[in-house]
DNA sequence: GCCCAATTTCTACATAACGTAGAATACTTC
DNA sequence: GAAGTATTCTACGTTATGTAGAAATTGGGC
């Protein structure tokens, strides 16, 4: 997966914040407001593009059968993140030693939620 | 931290696989090996260029005082895979689901390690 | 001390990703 | 079918990366 730039990744947020599907014109008065507070709106050709490319990398899929089309992230914001995590892992061959020291980085309450995570799913 | 390139990536790979310092020619030399089996010879200058640009990403140092500039990974692979794991963690404000999920995905070896791992270090 | 060969730095260009948006085209609705 | 709204095409500036020649630097040998 490639990664986002800075556009890209403030459309990402707002469509992980929000349950229902939003338009382009959605998204950009809400950039507008949610980029700083220069309130510089972007065209709307400007998020349909941003949005087209991340439909293309199969962040966003959109409503084409209604009008102003409404799109929606695919995946979760927390499940993207796992996907990133897992590829930052992909060329590692000690994954054991990554998890190690990613484990020895986290906060202690962190590393409590992780304990009971592997305490309920105590699978095979 | 910026993504790697191709080439970048392959540089450091080599660095992160070798203990010793390495000079432009020796990973020229050694690309040339790796890459594919292209045998295709890269120019110093390239392997340089990429060098020093890895220098400014501050994953590489070089050891100025020899004359063939020796050059070594600044972290180790492992470290800098947490990194990224971070990096891609830190826009996420529902760490634990993100948690959840990874652990989810991970193989029933690595999960065991896992569970050693909190076991052995049963720190506060 | 000077010159050569090796090495490094500068400069440069091609390609791709991303931010940005106008021009052109396509729907909808009246 | 005219008008407005929405989407697609096309395009340009910027930055990252791969790639390397030209120019400058430096360590040795004579």
């Amino acid at each position: 997966m490639a990664t986002l730039g800075d556009l890209e990744r403030s459309v990402m947020d707002l469509l992980w914040d929000s349950a229902v599907a939003q338009t382009a014109n959605d998204l950009r008065d809400k950039l507008a407001q949610v980029t700083g507070s220069d309130g510089k709106e972007l065209a709307v050709t400007t998020v349909l593009t941003v949005l087209a490319r991340l439909e293309k990398k199969q962040l966003v899929t959109r409503a084409r059968d209604t009008r102003p089309h409404r799109y929606l992230a695919v995946t979760s914001r927390e499940e993207h993140t796992v996907e990133l995590m897992n590829e930052a892992m992909g060329n590692v061959m000690d994954r054991e030693a990554v998890l190690a020291r990613f484990i020895g980085g986290i906060s202690p309450e962190e590393l409590a939620s992780l304990r009971r995570i592997l305490d309920d799913g105590a699978s095979a």
